[in-house]
RNA sequence: GGGGUCGUAGUUAAGUCGGUUAUAACGCCGGCCUGUCACGCCGGAGGCCGUGGGUUCGAGUCCCAUCGACCCCGCCA
């Protein structure tokens, strides 16, 4: 470290001076958080990454300090010299660390001035989005986002330390490689040397992960970038970061019983929070059925109903028609729901409608049946069966979807959530995790007007489901398993396929031409030829984890610079135009 | 690709039915102040009302387009 006022160094953060060290001279440097000049004596909140201190500029213990101090703003950077002083006690500050001292200045040196910033670092004013990502460093300023910033290095040192004691090796993999069918669109970087040609930043390293297996190194991990160019959301970002995983030799409870000691130790180590696993587990279908979903949010219960049955047969046209054309009636029971008042009720049609429900229909409990319109479809018998089923008793409110059943699990799932928040269901302290194991291997693409894979072409399918491959697609459920934690995806992999004839099986399935397959995977094909032991995998999203980890709402609260919803870099102004030699070096041309 | 919310001093917001000189708080600048800690008191400066067009005698306000941020659906193997 460089010297400063007299040729001494920093002794020691701000943040971290205490009572112990009342007496002793330190030399501190950090950014001005706030300045109370009273003319006589001038209080200076010094910050820096470990807290703040409050230094005392008194003309008597050190006037030419004093006098420069006059002249010093907010978010000035300094160097201050001077005794610690215990604090006598009606002026001790109990909100700060540091409030049972300060530092009595006896030298002071600005080491660099600083502009008025656009916005106040309190970390309390809120400010636009837009203005907090143009000046991201000066927002990196703030408590709360360097807090996450730090928790994502522990995070990932403690991964490290795991995984490398589990014999976990960690080995990087290109970032320029091939792009290749399925899964999201590629973020593409032209060759120069090769014109017309393209690589591919990897939207995660599968094949990469599995050739290491090919080549025997048993056990890989990496805390890697991830790149997909699709559309963005509050907990997605173009660039993201897996801790990616690969074991050999290994079947499904392998690899969860080392994920639950993944997790158990990083939570231990990084939040002082101890899990218990084993964690529970679901199967798609399961979570599906009962929570309307794949990422059940396991913190409470409202669980589904299925009440298709019972509802198709009343007198209400909208159900007996969804119950005999295909479709299914579910519902949630709410406790004590019927304070919900009539606007509120209103509004939840609203809301289930991106997920393409018509509505939500609803009754009240009452002591002696039913009310609201709906009630007078339905007779005595029929409610008293919907309560046994729903558990619904006098006061409950019962909140109906009819459509096609992926319809009204999407809007039951999201209408749960919803629920849960409205009526203080979620304890924030919990740590819900579930496992959630039998996706289907495949899922039918409307879009598409084919199969696609769920999880992605190289997942194993069930031994005993093989056969269905030919002649139920539907039906095969896959050796896939994701890791959900408190509503929220955090990981997901699979056992995968060894076996060159059952890999190129799936190719077929997924229609894929033969010349496609060759091209784009004949490599991996041939690889698979070589010896490949029995082996799978699994990737978290770092990023969300750690999300879940600090309780922040936004991806962006934990990655030091992200970018927009439009994928733009406000700071840098990234993408952005490039010369027309550049684009000639590369044979590019804008159309 | 679709739906929604937002955009007014440096910042956060108010701005009525379209009508005089666009308000406030915080911040900023100057002055006073020796125990403040969201210091206090006095004074002051500060506006492309996102951008472009339209309606109107007159637009921050109404209409159209556009740019940007955020949230959701589709999408994300």
């Amino acid at each position: 470290m460089s010297e400063f006022i007299t040729g001494k160094k920093r002794t020691q953060y701000c943040g971290n001076i205490r009572a112990e060290h009342a007496g002793s001279e330190v030399v501190l440097m950090g950014w001005v958080h706030r300045r109370r000049d009273l003319g006589g004596l001038i209080f200076i909140d010094l910050r820096d990454r470990e807290g703040t201190v409050q230094i005392v500029f008194d003309p008597e213990k050190g006037p030419e300090a004093h006098t420069l101090a006059h002249t010093i703003r907010s978010e000035f950077v300094l160097a201050v010299r001077g005794q610690v002083n215990r604090r006598p006690a009606d002026m001790v500050n109990p909100s700060l660390n540091t409030g049972e001292v300060e530092v009595i200045a006896e030298e002071l040196e600005i080491l660099n001035e600083a502009n008025t910033t656009p916005f106040v670092l309190d970390g309390e004013t809120e400010v636009s989005e837009n203005l907090l990502l143009k000046y991201r460093y000066l927002d990196l300023r703030r408590r709360d986002l360097q807090r996450n910033i730090i928790l994502r290095s522990r995070v990932a040192a403690e991964t490290r330390t795991f995984l490398q004691r589990e014999g976990f090796i960690e080995v990087e993999t290109p970032f320029l490689t091939k792009s290749t069918p399925e899964g999201a669109r590629d973020y593409l970087v032209p060759s120069r040397v090769t014109p017309g040609y393209f690589y591919a930043l990897p939207q995660s390293p599968q094949l990469f992960k599995q050739l290491l297996m090919v080549s025997g190194f048993d056990r890989y991990y990496q805390i890697v970038k991830c790149f997909r160019d699709e559309d963005l959301r509050a907990d997605r970002q173009p660039e993201f970061t897996q801790i990616d995983m690969e074991m050999s030799f290994i079947a499904e409870d392998d690899i969860i019983s080392v994920i639950e000691g993944m997790m158990s130790h990083i939570f231990e180590a990084c939040l002082g929070r101890t899990l218990t696993p084993p964690f529970p587990r679901l199967t798609y279908r399961e979570a599906i059925e009962r929570y309307g979903r794949d990422n059940p949010d396991t913190r409470f219960a409202l669980e589904i109903t299925d009440l298709t049955d019972m509802a198709g047969q009343s007198a209400f046209r909208v159900f007996s028609e969804t119950a005999r054309t295909g479709g299914v009636i579910k519902a949630l029971t709410v406790p004590d729901g019927s304070a919900f008042s009539r606007k509120e009720l209103d509004a939840l049609g609203e809301f289930v409608s991106p997920y393409g429900a018509k509505g939500v229909a609803w009754v009240r409990v009452g002591e002696d049946g039913w009310t609201g319109s709906l009630a007078k479809f339905f007779n005595q018998e029929m409610m008293q069966r919907i309560h046994e089923k729903t558990g619904a008793r006098p006061g409950a409110l019962i909140l109906f979807v009819a459509d096609a059943p992926s319809v009204v699990s999407a809007s039951l799932g999201a209408l749960r959530v919803r629920l849960a928040e409205r009526l203080g269901l979620i304890d924030p302290d919990t740590l819900a995790f579930t496992w959630i194991t039998e996706f289907p291997l495949f899922e039918y693409s409307e879009t598409e007007g084919r199969y696609m894979a769920t999880h992605h072409p190289f997942t194993s399918p069930a031994a005993e489901d093989i056969p269905l491959i030919e002649t139920d697609r539907g039906r095969v459920r896959a050796r896939a398993y994701d890791l959900v934690l408190n509503g929220s995806e955090i990981g997901g992999g699979s056992i995968r396929i060894h076996r060159p004839d059952v890999q190129s099986m799936i190719f077929k399935a997924l229609g894929l031409r033969e010349d496609e397959v060759q091209t784009k995977f004949g490599f991996f094909l041939e690889a698979l030829q070589y010896g490949t032991p029995p082996h799978g995998g699994i990737a978290f999203g770092l990023d969300r984890l750690i999300m879940i980890m600090a309780g922040a709402e936004s991806i962006r609260d934990v990655i030091a610079f992200p970018k927009t919803l439009k994928a733009s870099c406000l700071m840098s102004d990234a993408p952005s135009e490039v010369s027309a030699d550049q684009l000639r070096e590369l044979s590019l041309k804008i159309i």
